[in-house]
DNA sequence: GTAGCCTTGAGG
DNA sequence: CCTCAAGGCTAC
């Protein structure tokens, strides 16, 4: 509650470091790339360079290389389409719910970050970026045929493109959607009431006593997969445990005080469905499945 | 040509 | 009415 709408200003130009002073063209820059990304589509310049194509570009040193300056500003993300070729002022474009999510998502993570120390950047990426693909028009005025933005624009080798796809995390092959990660077993339910279809997770289902149970597809016989069995029951967190956890925090925040006189009761509720947030994020977090989750 | 500040105006 | 991302202006 008490983040600040410009909690994402502190960020540095993803071209050359200096401080960030909005979204411009797709992305957070500086108010000098935003004037030379627009000075040049506007202008419609070319640049040479005289060294190699790949300058080091930083506060300063980017008068030196317009060519590689200008290079940057596309393969970090800026979009040539939103220069307008009318150049009318003022308004929106078709970029604003893209911003608007990117800052949504950059405040989910900050607050993520403040409340429980994860460090979500070496980790599995918990926050899903946009998926949809935002076609824009250089006029705010009607349509005009422009062309589709890409449905993976390119990564950003430095800087950061919030429209990347990323999930550092991902074991890429280990699981597809609808295989099992066992090669040659099913997971089946024993239950005949539940879906038992082969090698879906629909068909992931647990015997009474909470047992989960494999069977080989082509023999049918119910065998324990131990190793998933373990992995699962790993994950599992006491509720015990949890509640003592969020009784445990609430005490350490007040210290020594007779807290109880002074918090309110909303208070205290929030704060207990913080703790429950990030032991849910915990879980979720040391969930076997969790790193074969696909972004899609 | 650069970069900081100003003006504009659609959308919320 | 306010926000903020466009384009414009201008000292350097």
């Amino acid at each position: 509650m008490d983040y600040t709408y410009d909690v994402d200003l502190d960020e540095l130009c993803p071209v050359c470091g200096d401080k960030v002073s909005g979204y411009h063209y797709g992305l957070l820059t500086c108010e000098s790339c935003k004037g030379f990304f627009k000075r040049t589509v506007q202008n419609n310049k070319r640049y040479n360079c005289a060294e190699n194509q790949d300058c080091k570009i930083d506060k300063t040193q980017r008068k030196r290389c317009p060519f590689c300056r200008f290079q940057k500003c596309i393969t970090v993300g800026m979009r040539l389409e939103a220069v307008r070729a009318d150049r009318m002022r003022g308004g929106r474009n078709k970029f604003g719910p893209m911003y608007k999510q990117d800052r949504a998502l950059k405040q989910q993570k900050k607050a993520l970050i403040r409340a429980t120390g994860l460090k979500l950047e070496s980790g599995p990426l918990l926050l899903i970026p946009p998926q949809t693909n935002y076609t824009f028009n250089a006029s705010p005025h009607g349509p005009s045929p422009m062309p589709k933005a890409p449905a993976q624009p390119l990564q950003a080798p430095l800087g950061y493109n919030p429209f990347a796809v990323s999930v550092p995390g991902a074991l890429p092959g280990l699981y597809q959607y609808g295989t099992s990660i066992l090669p040659n077993w099913a997971i089946k339910s024993e239950m005949s009431d539940r879906s038992n279809s082969p090698g879906s997770l629909a068909g992931l289902g647990f015997q009474d006593g909470g047992c989960l149970s494999v069977s080989p597809q082509q023999h049918g016989a119910v065998t324990t997969a131990p190793v998933l069995e373990r992995e699962l029951l790993h994950c599992e967190v006491d509720e015990a445990q949890v509640q003592a956890r969020i009784l445990e925090h609430l005490q350490q925040e007040q210290g020594g005080r007779d807290w109880l006189d002074r918090i309110s009761v909303f208070s205290v509720m929030c704060r207990m469905a913080d703790q429950t947030l990030f032991s849910v994020v915990d879980w979720a977090r040391s969930c076997i499945f969790f790193k074969e989750l696909r972004v899609g």
